[in-house]
DNA sequence: CGTAGTCGATTACGCGTGTAAACGATAACA
DNA sequence: TGTTATCGTTTACACGCGTAATCGACTACG
């Protein structure tokens, strides 16, 4: 029966989320090809990349495969799921759970480009049938 | 030109976010009143409360107002702006700031509820208009 | 007038995070 | 073979957060 698979995903925060999204890109990558990534973007350095994939490989989050002496990274967690329960986090935190509200808030503020409107009205299409 | 108003309001954390919840919902309070909405909930003390009050007025997030010995709190920030703050850091950092993805999510992830579709349609109709 | 309760303010402390330097092993090159 | 570049690992440190005890002022009751 699975064991116990605790599974509880340790949080990810900011910064290693960004490293998650490098990985998520395009993986296997090692920590410099990682750091090409982002490194400009947000004005680390390699050693702070490093930082970030040690953490991300304690949480589970990311695991290394030995190649040749360097070690290569790849996600282990979907970014499906990441993103999923990261929505669902905040729906629960600010709207009790409720999706609509944050619809109607993402509307009231110009937040939705006619693309947006477009496409939500086909997937409510389909939900619907 | 309105001078130059930072407003860059800092971030309000989890758990000072529970706290301005229960001031959005009645205000203005006191600190135990605060407690008596919310540390049940949350397993606080009376004392954790006030550090949260302490910290949410050093951001600028909360005001006093001197009522007789003791003082009244009341949110200075609008839950609309919170949320709406909230809401697009994560579009932003999670779907490249485009709202049909997030929708698109929370339909697969069975997220939504058959009345959050109406309202979602009814919301549509509405923004074509 | 003293004493107990209540307030806000101050101080505390461990943990996660952001950011990085230092260290030790190893590979590559001269 | 000695030196340099490159890895991953270890250690560092300041800051924000969660959680709370303590302190000093004041009030109200006895």
């Amino acid at each position: 029966m699975a064991a116990e698979s605790p599974e509880q995903p340790e949080r990810i925060s900011e910064a290693e989320h960004a490293v998650m999204e490098a990985l998520w890109q395009r993986a296997p990558l090692t920590a410099s090809e990682v750091c090409q990534q982002v490194c400009d973007a947000r004005g680390w350095s390699l050693a702070t990349v490093k930082t970030l994939l040690s953490r991300l490989v304690a949480k589970q989050a990311v695991e290394t495969a030995p190649d040749g002496k360097r070690f290569l990274y790849s996600p282990r967690i979907a970014r499906q799921d990441y993103v999923g329960t990261e929505s669902r986090r905040l729906v629960d935190r600010l709207f009790g759970g409720r999706a609509a509200p944050l619809f109607a808030h993402l509307a009231e503020a110009d937040a939705l480009t006619e693309e947006d409107i477009a496409e939500i009205e086909a997937l409510l299409q389909e939900l619907k049938s």
